[in-house]
DNA sequence: TGATTCACG
DNA sequence: ACGTACGTGAATCAA
């Protein structure tokens, strides 16, 4: 018989501090619950007991653990967000059949050390969970402890039996008891004799055994005069506190341990209280069967609704307007379609790629006029476009409504988003058993369509959906499959230029640190710098010494191989990632198709990946060699649109401050004037210094900004930065403003928005934990600046392609990289193309200041921009 | 797999 | 007492 015992407040802290800010939608604190399920199950799977205790405190929870933050404070109350959780927790566990003990007038570790005694006199083994020390006192022949702590942020547990706490601490497990008694314990509110500390409490147990023969034989004692004075006068305190260190082991429950034995687990509660919580794939790793999350249950009382699955050919195909909306889902391989489940009322049918005329009917179907929706509209418009067709009158991508309605999930499939969002489930009228995860989806498919739709509605986010992102899904479709030429040769040389300077440049790096070693291994780098040649070391790491760049760059003037390693490393870089990136990605047609994520930032931007084409080498000159490779087909040329200042405009559009804005009405380059007014000179005295620190400072401001960072990043003290933050919020009053009113309502809201309205939800803001708290801040003044901008070159990007089209040029989009957009242009109509991404650019939104677009044009990347 | 580093806006 | 500017993706090392 094995009893794993579970201090359950103290893993409840503990999951709560040491895990990420985890909410439901509806802004639900789940983090200490999923933490504590997953030390559970982790603790289950090394210690396969057979019986679970859990054992809680009747009261809210008292700070007892070691985070210095609250108990120095002493004051500090348990968030409210910790507390909201622990009836969930006890709630869960009561149906998953576990019993939970709670009794008034007793602590957890009071029913731990009852069940431990009780397994060491039935000779059971017992193993306690728990992330607080004091239970080591329990540890005995048949009971071990198994600490859960955070090493540098990475939750840990140890397993310590008596040899660990002889190792540890050289005395017997009760003995800590006495210890305690003499060292106190702050986080528990123990006195312990004034001036005794760990040390000194350790060497007298290990030598004395106990408080009571101390002070028994205290004359015979071989003590300094000093410790005998303390422990003199500290008498009764170490008798108070020995009395409230130990624990009580006679709580009143049951010794029969039989009692302890898991029930039979209401398996139905407790995956709807999972579901509830959001934690699917916790349902699966707690054994549970996921077909019992019960239905909502509106709809057990109305009769359900059936779709009727067809098994269907080509000719289903054939459109017809009074049956719309269609639903369009399909399982694909690679970028062919293999079977298409079309759904219109009530009707589910099932095609299957014949390989004769399945594709002919498909494209047909997909350019008719008819309302279609899908789940994959980006996958749906290349397969299109690759069969010489596209996807006309698209209303819904559910995971783009999904990501529209929550840009910080992770998974949009259509099945999480149904349970998400309560949509309701056909019943499946189905004589076959085929494509069973397609119809799975279809079942859900047509109620999430609207429940997405109306909740998009109540959020003010429909236009997000039909005027931004669905459009532009056809947008990335089309500039997916185009690509961007790139020059292999040029590459290939470059590369072999790149390899001989890192041969040269590694072995110099060899000669001055007088060894051979991996340069890129931080670790063996560290080793070198800082232990074999003794250079100063700066900052550390989880796993040992900081190496990077901005550490580097302080010890140039202590060693000349540094200057060689930073060379090494940006070598090296562009050798891999570049070079061999590039060449790995190219397609038979001499361009390389990068994949853009529309769903993935926190902001409304688009990512680019596969490869990433918007983190090309730009800011030195060599790597922005690499850009030089990147060119236009025979008899075409590119042309190349960035936005000037965009993030600063849409500042000072969104916070009216004036004096910003006659910045940017008034020709003034933003910088200098920005300069001129914290430094209080005038612009023609501003210096290049000045102006970069002035840049510093905005681009911080849109940032967030803290003194202390922005002093880092311009190498003044944190004092100075300070002054110069207070100056600028002192002259753009109107961004002070803004700045506040953004934090304010996001706290209000529990979201940021951009002007579009998009939103970011912060439950970050909310947090007790000061650290996150500031991040969700800093993200609020953050988000509307960075995501407006991300909106507007959305519509642009809608806008150019449109004009480009109705004007029949020979010129398309091929690359996106956040401000700048990339048209490959037949050289007859470059001028044309460049005139229209100016214009539609620059009036693709209307800000209370100029947005001002710069154009190039060029035979490559380096030479357009 | 996670941490580190570094490329971009 | 803490950690310290927003948003990404890829290569590499180390476990």
């Amino acid at each position: 018989m094995k009893i794993l015992a579970v201090d359950s407040n103290s893993i409840m802290n503990r999951a709560f501090y040491g895990i990420k800010m985890l909410t439901t939608k509806d802004g639900f604190f789940t983090n200490a619950i999923y933490g504590f399920l997953s030390i559970l199950l982790t603790a289950v799977s090394e210690t396969k007991p057979d019986a679970i205790v859990f054992a809680f405190d009747v009261h809210a929870p008292t700070f007892r653990h070691e985070f210095y933050t609250e108990y120095k404070a002493g004051r500090h109350a348990t968030p409210q967000e910790l507390i909201d959780q622990f009836p969930v927790m006890k709630e869960l566990l009561g149906y998953l059949g576990y019993p939970v003990i709670a009794i008034e007038g007793w602590e957890a570790d009071d029913i731990l050390g009852t069940v431990s005694r009780i397994c060491e006199e039935k000779g059971a083994d017992c193993v306690i969970s728990t992330g607080d020390r004091d239970s080591l006192q329990l540890i005995g022949e048949h009971t071990v402890v198994r600490l859960a702590t955070t090493k540098m942020g990475a939750p840990v547990s140890t397993m310590m039996d008596v040899e660990a706490v002889h190792e540890k601490y050289g005395v017997e497990p009760l003995e800590l008891i006495e210890v305690k008694a003499l060292m106190g314990d702050s986080s528990d509110n123990i006195p312990g004799v004034p001036g005794i500390g760990e040390k000194t409490a350790l060497d007298l147990i290990q030598r004395y055994k106990s408080v009571d023969y101390i002070y028994a034989h205290f004359d015979e004692l071989e003590l300094k005069p000093a410790q005998r004075k303390k422990l003199d006068e500290g008498k009764d305190m170490a008798y108070l506190s020995r009395r409230l260190g130990e624990i009580n082991r006679h709580a009143p429950i049951s010794e029969n341990l039989e009692d302890y034995m898991p029930k039979n687990r209401d398996e139905a509660a407790a995956c709807a209280l999972l579901a509830k919580l959001e934690m699917y794939k916790m349902i699966e790793r707690l054994g549970l069967d996921p077909s019992k999350i019960p239905e909502q249950e509106e709809t057990s009382t109305a009769p359900k609704k059936v779709m009727e699955v067809i098994l269907g050919d080509n000719s289903d195909f054939s459109a017809d307007e009074d049956h719309a909306p269609y639903d369009v889902l399909f399982e694909s391989e690679g970028d062919d379609i293999t079977c298409v489940c079309l759904i219109s009322k009530g009707y589910a049918v099932l095609i299957e790629n014949d390989g004769l005329f399945f594709e002919a009917a498909l494209a047909n179907f997909l350019c008719s006029n008819v309302e279609k929706r899908t789940d994959d509209l980006k996958f749906l418009c290349r397969w299109a476009e690759n069969h010489d067709a596209e996807v006309k009158n698209c209303t819904m991508d559910t995971s783009l409504a999904g990501y529209i309605l929550n840009v910080s999930g992770d998974d949009y499939s259509a099945e999480r988003l149904g349970t998400l969002y309560h949509a309701e489930s056909f019943v499946l009228n189905n004589e076959s058993n085929i494509y069973p995860e397609l119809l799975k989806k279809a079942a859900v498919f047509p109620d999430l369509c609207e429940k997405l739709r109306a909740e998009l509605k109540s959020h003010g986010e429909e236009k997000i959906l039909d005027e931004i992102e669905l459009p532009l899904a056809k947008i990335l479709a089309s500039m997916e499959l185009r690509g961007f030429r790139i020059d292999p040769e040029g590459i290939r040389s470059f590369g072999n230029e790149l390899l001989s300077t890192i041969s040269e440049t590694q072995q110099r790096i060899y000669d001055l640190c007088g060894e051979e070693f991996n340069i890129l291994s931080p670790k063996q780098l560290g080793v070198v710098l800082f232990e074999h040649l003794g250079l100063p070391a700066k900052k550390k790491t989880k796993s040992g010494y900081s190496t990077s760049a901005e550490v580097l760059e302080d010890l140039r003037t202590y060693h000349p191989a540094i200057d060689e390693i930073l060379e090494y490393r940006k070598l090296t870089k562009l050798n891999s990632t570049y070079v061999d990136g590039l060449l790995n990605a190219l397609a038979p047609d001499g361009r390389v198709h990068t994949r853009f994520n529309q769903k993935e930032t926190r902001t409304g931007r688009i990512s680019s990946l596969e490869p990433n084409l918007q983190n090309i080498p730009i800011r030195t000159e060599l790597g922005s060699r690499m850009r030089g490779f990147f060119v236009a087909k025979e008899g075409y040329t590119l042309v190349d649109a960035d936005y000037s200042q965009i993030e600063l405009r849409v500042l000072a559009h969104l916070s009216g401050d004036e004096n910003m804005i006659s910045a940017f009405t008034g020709g003034t380059d933003i910088h200098t004037q920005t300069a001129s007014q914290v430094f209080g000179v005038p612009e023609d005295y501003v210096t290049s210094q000045m102006r970069s620190r002035a840049k510093a400072v905005n681009f911080g401001i849109v940032y967030g900004i803290g003194a202390w960072s922005l002093g880092e990043n311009i190498g003044v003290p944190t004092k100075e930065a300070q002054q110069y933050i207070d100056s600028y919020l002192s002259h753009y009053s109107g961004v002070d403003r803004f700045m506040k009113e953004s934090i304010e309502t996001a706290k209000k809201c529990g979201y940021a928005v951009t002007s579009y309205g998009r939103r970011r939800y912060l439950p970050e803001l909310s947090s007790s934990n000061f650290n996150l708290r500031a991040f969700g801040e800093r993200v609020a003044r953050n988000m509307p600046i960075q995501g407006t901008a991300a909106d507007i070159i959305k519509l642009a990007m809608v806008k150019v392609e449109n004009r480009l089209k109705a004007e029949n040029l020979d010129a398309k989009l091929i690359m996106q990289v956040h401000d700048e957009l990339i048209v490959e242009a037949n050289e007859n109509c470059a001028e044309k193309a460049a005139e229209i991404l100016k214009y539609e650019m620059e009036n693709a939104a209307k800000l209370s200041v100029p947005m001002e677009v710069d154009v190039g044009i060029g035979k490559t990347w380096l030479l357009a921009h």
